[in-house]
DNA sequence: CGCGCTGTCTAGATCGTTCTAGTAGAGTGG
DNA sequence: CCACTCTACTAGAACGATCTAGACAGCGCG
């Protein structure tokens, strides 16, 4: 195991100055083409890779953007994936750090300070934004939004979500909506607002929860209002998320119901749960590309001192489990 | 936004040398109790963190491991979790690096090269184990086990696990079982082997995959196979991951197959999936905190030129998806 | 020829730590 | 009173990069 090979091995081999070779490796001007590639092919040869932490360490500018993402978080794992190649496009290196169960948030967020990010990505913060605002580097909270002045934030919007499903329902043919919350989750207020401002003063809204048995509990409720009134049930729902939703299918598919022949089902995320083969749920979508673009977007203005809130418009992934209501034209008629 | 304090700010603060703030708060031993005190008190007033930039750069002992996880592999965020305090007992922190489809195996590893990470903790590996060995730090490959003498590796003993999921049905009573395997995917070939070995000649085994439709393809197959002969059919599934055997659940239970009724089914991972309220699978389950111990502990095996081979023995998830077969005593009986 | 300019290159300070070598002062023993 | 050790502390050189200031050559221009 050699020592690793430093800039001034590389202007020895080539035989130059430390500061010209550092200048080659910046790529900035002051140096000609012909020793450019002198001493590119002595750092080939020597094997030779910058030394990040020295680099951070002298350079103001650090370029270090810090990553907090919890592990188990349903859509977090695909938006760190497409803020990778965003943050490289506008310069920026990534450093990550996880949190969960065994790490809190503040561990996660300090460790990150001390390897000197200059501005912090967290993922659906479970801090309190005065307590962002307070560190000592910008944050952009992601995936939540934030009104806090000093707290740049990048979040789906989620009325439009729910107006997706809801407008592909109603095109569909579907009279009766129904909503089944998140409970107190995240997102779920600002989903269940949206849904009730859509459908007006009848909005029909079951309280249900994250998980899938929470999605089945709900679906046992929708099952016996169902038997009460055959014809004035709902023949749509749109699901708090796709886990839930996943239970939700379960128990209709297992007390006879069909899905999307009796009821269709949108679910929300668009995670892989929503794409197995056997599941093949229509979901809202919230765009990891948009959202990582618009992400780094803020942390760069952030940096300049300027605080955005975006909202990023989702989409909707159309698959197997929504259709026409039964008696419609639609599906009789063919 | 002020200025970072630095160590001199602090030292300047309490009224002593720089040297002695490092001594400090390395906790090494040349400062008086007093001190420390003012030392801490100084630090504290100022909010002083360390700079690990620095701290790193000048030690050659950096203390840093870097992890090379797939946002989207299975059991990834689970065993990366565990590493957290497993790394942090050990004395070491830990830099995190993705990898996936926009992200390739060799920038996650260069990234944490460039911070200077003293050894890698590759999960699942892609590269081979000769370019691996190469790199200028040592490396631990995980939930991977390889042969080279210069590549450490901590991975789940596969042969354990299914003879762990064998040994359940057996116990239970079924005597026809049958592997559904993942085809090519990684540990496939060494899960396979290890049923064919425990169940010699008349081991049955089904060509499958680590995906769910792959599950349910190979589940028709089997439902062939179950028309076929009635009597001979297997009465038990071990199934190569989480994923295909809710394919396989799902096939069988919309042809009227009972799960665990008219056939077990055993997964493997042990993942959320598995977990789910309608799902409910019996799964072989890895143990994160060992493997996280196991993994840390060859990290610095590996840094004093050693480089072990660890298996770490799984354990088995019993849940819903398996109970005797329909004709034994313990069901009939009661 | 002298002057400024541009392009290429270098010396040396600097970032915030750790580490090595050493100093001052107190205590001990002969 | 000197030599010695021990403890508490400090000055200054690393670490490996970047950055500032300036040197030197070659060129065009008056």
């Amino acid at each position: 195991m050699a020592k690793r090979p430093t800039m001034a091995d590389v202007a020895a081999e080539a035989g130059v100055s430390r500061a010209l070779v550092s200048i080659v490796f910046r790529n900035a001007a002051g140096a000609s083409e012909a020793t450019r590639e002198r001493v590119f092919a002595a750092a080939g040869r020597l094997g030779y890779r910058p030394d990040a932490r020295a680099r951070l360490l002298r350079s103001s500018r650090s370029g270090l953007l810090g990553v907090v993402f919890a592990l188990d978080g349903a859509f977090h794992a695909e938006l760190v994936e497409a803020v990778y190649p965003a943050a490289a496009a506008a310069g920026f290196d990534l450093a990550l750090s996880a949190r969960g169960p065994r790490r809190t948030e503040a561990e996660a967020l300090g460790s990150l300070l001390d390897l000197g990010a200059e501005a912090l990505l967290v993922l659906a913060p479970d801090t309190a934004a005065e307590e962002l605002a307070a560190l000592p580097v910008p944050v952009v909270s992601v995936l939540e939004s934030q009104e806090h002045d000093a707290v740049a934030s990048v979040a789906t919007d989620e009325a439009a979500g729910i107006g997706l499903a809801v407008a592909h329902l109603r095109g569909l043919g579907h009279a009766r909506l129904v909503h089944l919350d998140g409970g107190a989750a995240v997102g779920s207020a600002a989903r269940r607002a949206a849904f009730r401002a859509l459908e007006g003063g009848g909005a029909v809204v079951v309280p249900a929860g994250p998980t899938d048995s929470a999605g089945m509990a709900a679906a046992a409720i929708l099952l016996r209002e169902r038997e009460g009134s055959p014809d004035g049930a709902p023949t749509a729902a749109v699901v708090f998320n796709d886990e839930a939703a996943l239970g939700v299918v379960h128990v209709l598919r297992s007390a006879g119901v069909r899905v999307p022949e009796d009821l269709s089902v949108v679910g929300y995320d668009d995670s892989r749960l929503a794409a197995l083969a056997h599941i093949q749920l229509t979901s809202v979508r919230q765009d990891p590309d948009a959202l990582a673009a618009a992400t780094v977007h803020a942390a760069a203005e952030a940096l300049a001192g300027r605080h955005e809130h975006v909202l990023v418009p989702p989409s909707l992934t159309v698959r197997a489990s929504t259709a026409p209501p039964a008696g419609s034209p639609s599906t009789t008629v063919r």
